[in-house]
DNA sequence: TATTTTTGTTTAAACGATTAAGCGAATGGT
DNA sequence: ACCATTCGCTTAATCGTTTAAACAAAAATA
């Protein structure tokens, strides 16, 4: 086993102190050392394959160059792309992120941001579960810089961006109206997730605005880790009620994707019948008959704001920035 | 700013040495400290919060208990599930995973591995890139641990967790010549990554053994970054023959969904003008009218092994372990 | 009672870097 | 020729832990 070279071995081998051989490396100091010093620890530092030890220059500086991303879940294709935006945006001003799925756990999203802290991370950037409020306002009271990205509570003042998802829950269900659809159904999560009533509240707003009552019974919940048989017990309750939905808006990709799989062995045809609309962009709908019409949000510029915010904010920028980012309703066939 | 809680302010809180300190919250010496002063320590590093300072301790220790892994992109299905169990395996032994996108750039793997290897990782889980073996010769140069997965060179003396991927080809092909293809083409990666041109030699070997002859010419080949127009143009190609295909074989799931995007736009049913098969699950293909049949990695199987090979040789058992995996013709619809 | 052993704790060095302050020697100004 | 700069480099403290070794006081042994 090849010991590790140090700065020490380096200043031994050349005969000059160790703050010397820091200085020229880290190029400081600039015209105050003789060009034969700099030269001669240059070469002995290519030499010896020296790198330099973080964890040590973390210890005297304080910085790691490190984010924490806390997801719900980095195999969900929404929370990867996510993920490799912030990285690429990350990488170009050298922090290296680390990554936690929490699987919407509150336990398990406090014990990673537990766990980066003690890592000494320089900041967060998080899609927050329910539950975890009291763990951000632990954040906020000890001055941690963290960025929500997706998910936000309006009680806690923290930075964020986020979809504004009344409207876009809003402008998709006038969409199915104005199509044409007269009973139009919602499958969504059940959970107090701020992002998540919202869609609810936009959904129940434009029925609202288009004198429809009795909206309730026509919204139905399903768990937050539903499988596809309580989807299918959703979309099957809406489709035999006694006026069956003709359009329906899912509140997440992974509805969506179980939903269709269902609809897809009915003798149903969309949008004929049914019309659909999902939240999310998944190419996993672009082999359906009917590729779905869909809200996109704007991913990029999500993760490459927050990350920017969060940077600034690492660099002792403290307002506080809140960004709501206009979804986009993408028409194709389904609806 | 709150200051952060250091060793040193219990220490002096209490009015002992920092070194007790030490001691009882890492449950050292123990029945050799009186029942005082633990109580006593432990209460005051409860009220005053304090979290430990993992750099200091590992530059102590020389532990990091963080593992990086690299990968070719985050955002690919295939290696974000990779990444989400290699997550939860190595939470369960205390370590951290910090992830890195090569994008199969060699220059950008090297950058990886380095700037990793600087914040002193503990090993690497490495899905490796053509053109990196001579990064990897200077890992096992330098005796640090790590190992390949999914892909890996032969000529390269490593831990590694892989399929058979000639197998695998080879098992495909026959499949689809014994439901009676007579015409089998291939669209894979043009690269000579041992993992794919193994997937090429298999499929050839299928043919060869059914006595099938002028197969070069079936083998069309696309850029490692193909878009949708290059996987379109091949599968064309193929179909325009004089001889045309009537059975196909993808190497990997992204070819796989940009062919079958194409493909359902001509007037050709699946399978019984073209079979198909690809490599790797997805659900992107579920909603085809012919669900496709595939060659089923054991994703859970390969993290999990590499991850548990990895922390054994983390902790200095030094011989090596290669594991071929074989895979699973899930057979669905289309083949 | 004198000596050894045990107990509970402290001292201090170390990990590998950074960086303010200091210090001779060479250079410059007058 | 004298004092002030400038130059090139070193000294030494520091970041927050860990841990071997030392040590004083109490307990056990003789």
């Amino acid at each position: 086993m090849k010991k590790k070279v140090s700065l020490k071995d380096i200043a031994n081998r050349v005969g000059v102190s160790t703050a010397l051989v820091s200085y020229v490396l880290n190029n400081k100091k600039e015209g105050r050392i003789s060009e034969e010093s700099a030269r001669k620890i240059r070469e002995a530092a290519r030499e010896m394959n020296y790198r330099t030890n973080q964890i040590a220059r973390s210890l005297k500086t304080n910085k790691t160059f490190t984010i924490g991303l806390v997801i719900a879940d980095i195999s969900n294709p929404f929370f990867s792309r996510l993920a490799r935006i912030i990285e690429d945006e990350a990488e170009l001003k050298n922090y290296t992120v680390i990554i936690g799925s929490s699987d919407e756990k509150p336990e398990k999203f406090c014990k990673l941001v537990d766990t980066f802290l003690d890592k000494q991370v320089d900041g967060l950037i998080i899609a927050a579960t329910d539950g975890t409020e009291s763990c951000l306002n632990e954040l906020i009271e000890n001055n941690i810089p963290f960025v929500l990205v997706d998910r936000y509570f309006p009680a806690i003042h923290a930075n964020y961006v986020a979809l504004d998802n009344f409207k876009a829950a809003f402008t998709a269900t006038q969409h199915l109206i104005s199509i044409g659809c007269n009973n139009i159904g919602m499958v969504t999560y059940e959970s107090p997730l701020f992002n998540l009533t919202e869609r609810k509240k936009g959904f129940l707003a434009a029925l609202k605005e288009n004198g429809n009552r009795n909206n309730r019974s026509r919204l139905k919940e399903v768990s937050l880790k539903a499988r596809q048989d309580e989807v299918e017990k959703a979309v099957a309750n809406l489709l035999s009620a006694a006026q069956p939905v003709d359009g329906l808006l899912f509140g997440s990709n992974t509805i969506a994707v179980q939903a269709v799989k269902y609809i897809n062995t009915l003798p149903l045809r969309v949008p004929k019948d049914l019309a659909l609309i999902c939240f999310d962009e998944t190419d996993s709908l672009d082999l359906f008959y009917a590729p779905l019409t869909y809200i996109r949000q704007p991913l990029e510029d999500m993760a490459r704001q927050a990350t920017a915010i969060l940077l600034d904010r690492i660099d002792k920028n403290n307002k506080i920035t809140q960004v709501n980012i206009e979804g986009e309703l993408i028409i194709r066939k389904s609806a």
